[in-house]
DNA sequence: ACTATCATACTAACATGTTAGTTGACTTAA
DNA sequence: TTAAGTCAACTAACATGTTAGTATGATAGT
């Protein structure tokens, strides 16, 4: 029965939008980073007095992250944040594998030139932020790449509907992080599938996209051992 | 400027769970059955009387629609039914192409005789109700067609998720219900699938599943230009 | 006649008071 | 000692009052 320590939440400031979108942003990247860990409980009133507003936008925020599969509520009890399920990361794992593969074959079909330069140009980018080691901002990169591919076959709307599916995943490739080499290794991933692209070969794309994607559950599922309270039983 | 006619909201009483869940489905149902046209003015007073509640609850639906994309709200102004788009409609068909193929693909490799005889009986009922022309039902089985292929591969979990997804489509589809023969047609889609599936047959699963789904989007494409008003710009 | 400005009315967003359901501890009886 | 029953404290859910931002329409100035 251990309790978010609202410290962690970061200033309403470094967001924009409606006060519940702030609140809704703030706690989401609390749980997103594992600052609030899986399974703690989270009360409304510290959170109020923490930024300062009232229970309206944090109940909001609240039901929102409820939605998201990231808080558990249990009406007229308690609300705490979802612990992980190697059940609905290898769901969610499976739905985003889809729909990867089916747009990487697309895009190496259909990709123009200049879709072609920009992903050049995030490889670039990519390579360029490994060696210094910079890796928030190589996590920006690694999703526009992502993104990028979306847009050669005319889905970018599907950008976001992607994320709030993978949020899981996302956690739990926080945990994973710390593994040395796996940047540059990504990049080399990243890398083959960008050459498939370019040379139009979809089977090839849809090889390289596979063996990709498959790294992450491959190394999330010796961590359930390592981490057990942060997973359901 | 036209304002949504509130008598067509469903009593309360046909709905289960806390007042927001039962606002949200009233709604929800009104827009998904068009009875709420795409882009009429939703007001929350005169629905906070029809159904008997106060102001809360129905914020609360309002906002979980927007989020599926049912409302537009603009802030501090107005709350509007979300027009069709074609652009919105065809990508959350391309998800849920690359989705259902994938799983359809596995579903054939490793279906059990269990899950086989279960979709089995749901053709059986399918074919029966397609002869009654109780289309109501029909639906129901459709749907459950496709949430056991999902049980085949081991991620029914996603069958809510892609349902979320496919919101605007199912709004679209009830346009299309009309046309003589279809339901027919449809069994004898999933049939093809069926029939692959049984065998075992991959490449087969996902060509029956391919040709089935194009069938909407195929069909949508005129709507456009019969009933402009209800597609934005 | 046309445009710019301002007042008014209406809305969603936010704050706060109230209700009802759940939990867990304490008591009491077997 | 344990099991059941009761009660107090706490919670989310709901109701309602308040604020602030937006749109519309009237009016005044050109």
């Amino acid at each position: 029965m251990i309790e978010a320590d609202v410290s962690q939440l970061s200033e309403l400031g470094n967001y924009s939008g409606s006060l519940s979108d702030r609140v809704y942003h703030a706690i989401r990247d609390a749980i997103l980073s594992l600052r609030f860990a899986p399974g703690v409980v989270i009360r409304k009133a510290p959170i109020c007095e923490r930024l300062q507003v009232s229970r309206s936008p944090v109940a909001d925020a609240l039901r929102r992250l409820s939605e998201d599969g990231l808080v558990d509520i249990v009406p007229q009890s308690a609300t705490r944040v979802s612990k992980l399920s190697l059940r609905v990361i290898r769901e969610q794992s499976f739905l985003r594998e889809a729909l990867e593969l089916a747009a990487v074959a697309r895009a190496a079909e259909l990709r123009s030139e200049q879709q072609l330069a920009r992903l050049a140009r995030n490889m670039r980018h990519q390579r360029f932020l490994v060696e210094d080691l910079d890796f928030a901002e190589f996590y920006k990169f690694d999703e526009e790449f992502h993104d990028l591919i979306f847009e050669c076959c005319d889905i970018s709307l599907l950008a976001p509907t992607v994320e709030s599916v993978s949020l899981q995943v996302q956690r739990a490739r926080l945990l994973l992080l710390p593994e040395p080499g796996r940047t540059a290794d990504t990049v080399d991933e990243h890398d083959a599938i960008f050459a498939a692209i370019r040379e139009q070969n979809p089977a090839a794309a849809v090889n390289a996209m596979r063996s990709h994607l498959r790294q992450l559950i491959k190394r999330l599922e010796p961590l359930e051992r390592e981490r057990p309270e942060m997973f359901t039983t």
